[in-house]
DNA sequence: CTTGAAAGTTCTCATTTCGTTCTCTATGAT
DNA sequence: ATCATAGAGAACGAAATGAGAACTTTCAAG
């Protein structure tokens, strides 16, 4: 826990920072926060370094990193609660973030843009994002991007039947599962996600 | 890191350039920046060389060359092509990118975890988190999270008619559409985005 | 093609600035 | 009394900065 003198040393970082654009040096510390010895400062930022508040860089000059990223850097978006849960909104003092990069990015994930409806009954539709994960199998019931015959990739619920025949499987009423031999269809990816952008 | 002064060589390097269209020779630079010896400004192009701000081509005159700052920490996914497009997606060389951050990340944006059914048919599921961005007003035809009467905070499509009521219309077939007297229903915020993350 | 000024490069030396460590001192709480 | 917190200041070494000489290479004028 940090005493009231090292929060103040801190703060004080933190209002360089965003002003100068580079961190103080410890004598510019000790006159904002009226200290007259370079040591004693020294010491504050040995306690806030190992307290992980801040890093130092050992024998360089203005050698000060904020420990926490300033914000913006994330792709954190607040999670501010669950809708019709009974609460206006802005009244829930929720603290939990949604990390979009955590799920979506990766160096095996891709987007691939969807184009027509036969996938409509699983909620995704003409124009949406997937995300997907390259690889080459898939398990029963996975969303996959398949390929048939080098032709045709397609967005289709995968089914691996025991007679060396797969399943494909839309995900609309008008249209109807399509069997094929196994070595006719190549997995390309599987579905992990989704991002839709309203463009109203 | 840089140090102070390596920023401010940086900087008049970056103001020459917009000024004259090619780079500074290492006597203006030392001009520039109030330094009489080409060996000191050469130590710091070294130095900027070295963290790749710059590129210095040897034996050059005026080989200063401003390397472009790395893409933002990336929140960008290779967008490979559209799905049912009729080629292998492996083939299509796309250098198309989706950026989630530039859509969905904002002072304003938040997030909210989908309950229930009541949008199935806009393929807003269950689970599915909804993008937002805070206002207290909507256009018709927006999808909004209104609360009703303080009470109950939804997604539905927003309609505002011209007897001072409005319409929160659900898209789900096996609900009605409601109309409120305007001063009963609050927006909260309007429907930007959609993302899904499958639990598979 | 030659040539010389201009420009880039590599050094060494000196000075200043700054981080770091140390000791000594003081005060308040348990 | 002991320990945690807080301050002053000295001393040291490393980093940052500066000047300038010496060298090589580039480039364009003649």
């Amino acid at each position: 826990m940090l005493t009231l003198k090292q929060q103040e040393v801190l703060e004080f970082i933190k209002k360089f920072l965003k002003k100068h654009n580079y961190a103080p040096t410890v004598m510019e510390l000790a006159d904002g926060i009226g200290v007259k010895s370079k040591g004693v400062v020294h010491r504050y930022l040995q306690a806030l370094n190992d307290q992980e508040y801040i890093e130092l860089i050992p024998n360089r000059h203005r050698n000060i990193r904020l420990v926490e990223p300033p914000e913006g850097t994330s792709s954190m978006i607040p999670l501010l609660g669950k809708i019709a849960a009974g609460q206006p909104i802005e009244a829930i003092p929720n603290q939990e973030e949604l990390d979009v990069s955590a799920v979506f990015l990766g160096a095996d994930r891709y987007a691939l843009r969807v184009q027509g409806d036969s996938m409509i009954d699983d909620g995704i539709f003409d124009g949406d994002y997937v995300i997907c994960r390259h690889s080459h199998t898939a398990n029963n019931g996975d969303i996959v991007v398949a390929l048939v015959d080098q032709e045709q990739a397609t967005l289709k619920r995968f089914h691996h039947n025991h007679d060396q025949t797969v399943t494909l499987t839309p995900a609309n009423a008008r249209f109807s599962p399509m069997v094929y031999e196994s070595r006719r269809v190549i997995i390309q990816g599987i579905f992990v996600g989704l991002i839709r952008v309203d463009h109203h």
